[in-house]
DNA sequence: GGCAACTTTGACGCAACCCTGACGAGAAGG
DNA sequence: CCTTCTCGTCAGGGTTGCGTCAAAGTTGCC
């Protein structure tokens, strides 16, 4: 779900904003003046910024310098000025776009999509995420492959499902209720009997020695673990 | 030295962007109309492009989809008409931004800079993607063409957007859903036995044996996969 | 208006997948 | 030593999903 902060010092545009992006499923984060606008990108990170050139307690372009000091979030100006020479300092300073009041929400919101868009395929950290290699095996959670031997391992729909929480939790303890709910929907949690049968598919298709697992460890009673 | 290629079918907006570009050290390259604008963006591989809607040839929402079959490169679009629904579907076609004239130079310099500063990190590499081979065909992205035994092979709209998509994302797998949406739109993505009438199409025109795919893999109950 | 190309829809056979139940092995505890 | 519980393994049966073909519906062009 995308996050969106909006900063604006005035109560009717950030509740108009609020509604409309929340209808839209954003999640979205207010603040009234800079230094909480600051606060609020540092600890909640969101994906893009929708900022008010006119707040109470600092310019602007202060804020947009102090966001850009840190992070290349997305951010989109509001001004109800339409001097050229402020559009383009707030352009030169690191700002992504800028719109002038009164302005239609439908094209702010086409805005905001764009620049969500443009950010997408370049997430922070999400990168090293994307593979993650065994002495016997690699996987390619954004390719959806799996590779052992030189060749491409075929996983049905559920097996891949199943790989995929175990991996994005390498080393981490997840229980078999919380596996059983990720995979097989929020009204399972006791079939326990599923993740034996495919468990025991996986290990199958990727463990060297099936019947003594060096990556897929059973933890009695508790659930699995997935170990490079 | 940032390339610009600007498209537009007035000569004297032509003018007046060539001289205040090249004076600020750009390189740049005009077209008069979509056809050529699609033609230099390929052959030159400019870094922005700066794009007039209303060319004589062709409208200038099908120019940005063009594009944006093939290359991220940004796209700031000029337009006289400041209808907000024209400016939402420039933008959801993929343009990165919107300004309506008449301009100001000055903001305008300063959006490209905006534009062109955003697009810098990006990937290197990505924009050779404009042509891909097989043993059997090759696939050109910006010229809308696939070649099999020395000939063109004929696509409907819809063979080719299924294909694009498809390629884009070489050796990664394309879920059923994403690919629906892609191709017929954000309402559909359910209707799976789309897919299957299409990529039957695309195999029966591309797979040297049709019935034992080598490229358009299918990833039961998940999605389709085009590998090289 | 009529034709051609393209898209949408429905039906059918077949293969693959998911679920289920049964059985044995091993560990823990009485 | 027996009971109880959990896990691993296997194989059968119901269901789903895919490929294929053909026909109906739609669109665009002459």
């Amino acid at each position: 779900m995308t996050r969106v902060l909006v900063v604006d010092d005035e109560p009717q545009i950030v509740r108009a904003l609020v509604i409309n992006l929340k209808a839209r499923a954003y999640q979205v984060d207010a603040a009234p003046d800079g230094r909480t606008a600051l606060e609020l990108a540092a600890s909640r990170h969101p994906d893009v910024v929708v900022l008010d050139l006119g707040l109470p307690d600092m310019d602007g372009v202060e804020v947009i310098r102090g966001l850009r000091g840190w992070t290349r979030v997305p951010i989109l100006v509001l001004s109800a000025r339409h001097s050229s020479d402020e559009k383009v300092e707030a352009l030169d300073a690191g700002a992504d776009d800028y719109v002038t009041k009164p302005f239609g929400m439908d094209e702010l919101l086409a805005r905001l999509r764009a620049a969500v868009r443009r950010a997408e395929p370049a997430g922070p950290g999400e990168d090293d995420l994307t593979t993650v290699e065994t002495e016997g095996f690699t996987v390619d959670l954004a390719a959806k492959k799996v590779h052992r031997d030189g060749k491409d391992v075929r996983l049905t729909p559920t097996e891949w499902h199943l790989l995929e929480v175990l991996v994005r939790n390498t080393g981490r303890l997840v229980g078999q209720k919380q596996l059983l709910q990720e995979v097989w929907g929020p009204s399972y949690g006791t079939e326990t009997n599923y993740l034996r049968v495919y468990m025991a598919q996986l290990r199958r298709k990727l463990e060297a020695d099936p019947s003594h697992p060096r990556h897929f460890i059973t933890e009695p009673g508790m659930g699995y673990r997935f170990e490079k």
